[in-house]
RNA sequence: UCCCCGAUAGCUCAAUCGGCAGAGCGGGUGGCUGUUAACCACUAGGUUACAGGUUCAAGUCCUGUUCGGGGAGCCA
């Protein structure tokens, strides 16, 4: 007989005679003569009730079932006579496939966070994580769908890189040399490599000949962050287009997060009820205000006239020039526009190389999306096309132009204006599903000190 | 990296002014009931993170270390 998924199973328009169903036992209740298994295959947030009687031949084992353990039941789908599900299976076999001692740490009680970290192993074995892991599927499947639907090409840049997108931060160096060896053309590559920290260089190169492309994996940052929002390993998604303005980058990068939340609560109903309800009570408005507001626009200079209007008692104060902090961040889309914002046209001063010069002088055509909780979602910019004015900026900023000669060269072959962004895989689950800790949305993640698993 | 907070049973947490280390859940045993985080009874379970110090007496006070969390910076 063939194995059915739960999700599909819990659907069923009628009962079903024979059918067979594997997964890991939730929770069991015994009664006199027979007993409820809770069973649980990961296709949804749901148990499927398994009711299994004295008639079974192993039934005694059965009563020894314990939480976490791993079986098969066949059995006949019927309808409860209990309140609570519609469905329920009544065992006709039930074969233990792996057994789990009493030493399984998970409950059926709540567990903290912090614990569950611990035993990131199992850890997607609860509601919670297996919910917060299949919507992370479901989204990273909407990416590509938003891209693909739009006649954007995916494209793959490389994660060992020699090149360094200056200002995304340090870098995880990587070597073939023993400990203590340092001569560099020892090497496995004979120049200092590393990991990427973002994608976004080598995507211009083939925006300029495939038009418009997107990139989505992993990158790494060696910065010493220790907070709730960064993790050393992260997932971007980086589009880049050719002929492309930065209002039209703006108007991408809108239609990008309203199409993935809107997607969410379409296709993962179920689990984002399960954050609405213990997570996040407020995240089923803020998901609708996100799919369906327009996001507030808004320079950067008339965003720092609005801080200092503010009369906020803020730590740092605000003046045309600074870099704007979190609290910052914070009031501006929490507060003043009450929804996502979108600020642009910073000082250079502030920002990295390739952000493409403003007719002032003293402005680049970049962008930030800020949302609530989280602040940057996405960052991005206009690039510099022109050749002069880009080599202007790398020797301002002390850049060798023998580094970037292959960056450079781009802009003296057929060179357009083009614009992209980079947006936080992990960050927007966290917006969707209103987990405040960047650990807790990626399987296992890895921050300072910390690489177990 | 800086600031703040924390670490007690497998898990979640109590323990008053420095004075006998406890509960719920989970585990085990038995009972009971178409149950829903089932319920009832009994039961086992502790180097109070680690190392030092103060004190008649330290889970509690002091110093250091480790680990965890929150905030800040850096950023996505």
């Amino acid at each position: 007989m063939q194995r059915i998924k739960i999700h599909r199973l819990l659907k069923s328009a009628a009962p079903i005679e024979a059918v067979l169903v594997m997964g890991w036992v939730r929770t069991k209740r015994d009664a006199k003569g027979f007993s409820f298994i809770e069973l649980n295959d990961g296709s949804c947030l749901t148990n499927l009730q398994v009711l299994a009687d004295e008639a079974l031949p192993n039934y005694e084992e059965i009563r020894r079932l314990t939480t976490g353990s791993a079986v098969a039941v066949q059995g006949e789908l019927v309808p409860s006579k209990g309140q609570g599900q519609q469905w329920e299976l009544k065992a006709t076999q039930v074969s233990l496939i792996g057994t789990a001692p009493e030493t399984y740490p998970l409950q059926k009680k709540r567990h903290t966070d912090e614990f569950l970290r611990s035993i990131a192993h199992l850890r997607a074995r609860t509601n919670k994580y297996g919910a917060a892991f299949r919507i992370r599927s479901e989204l990273a499947y909407a990416v590509h769908r938003f891209f693909q639907e739009r006649g954007f090409r995916y494209i793959h840049t490389p994660i060992l890189t020699a090149s360094d997108c200056e200002g995304a931060g340090e870098m995880f160096r990587v070597t073939t040399l023993p400990p203590g060896i340092h001569e560099i053309e020892e090497d496995f590559f004979g120049v200092e490599a590393n990991l990427t920290v973002s994608g976004q260089l080598e995507a211009e190169m083939l925006a300029l000949a495939l038009g418009d492309v997107y990139t989505f994996g992993p990158t790494f940052r060696a910065e010493n962050s220790n907070t709730r929002r960064h993790a050393a390993e992260f997932w971007m998604i980086e589009p880049e287009m050719a002929f492309c303005d930065l209002q039209e980058d703006m108007a991408l990068a809108e239609a990008l997060i309203r199409f993935l939340t809107g997607h969410v609560l379409d296709h993962c109903a179920e689990d984002v009820n399960l954050f609405a309800r213990f997570v996040d009570k407020n995240l089923l408005p803020q998901l609708e205000l996100l799919a369906n507001a327009e996001f507030a626009r808004v320079p950067y200079a008339e965003a720092v006239a609005i801080l200092e209007k503010s009369k906020q008692p803020f730590e740092y104060p605000v003046s045309f020039g600074i870099d704007l902090q979190s609290e910052h961040e914070r009031y501006l889309t929490e507060q003043h526009f009450g929804k996502p914002v979108i600020v642009y046209d910073f000082p250079k001063t502030i920002k990295p190389f390739y952000m493409r010069l403003n007719d002032d002088g003293r402005t680049v055509a970049s962008m930030d999306v800020l949302v609530a909780g989280i602040g940057e979602i996405i960052g991005g910019s206009q690039r510099e096309e022109r050749y002069e004015m880009l080599a202007e900026r790398m020797a301002q900023m002390n850049l060798s132009k023998e580094k970037y000669w292959w960056y450079l060269e781009s802009r003296q072959y057929g060179s357009v204006p083009h614009s992209g962004f980079g947006l936080g895989f992990e960050r927007l689950i966290m917006l969707v599903t209103g987990i405040n800790n960047i650990r807790d949305v990626i399987p296992f993640p890895r921050t300072p000190r910390s690489i177990d698993f």
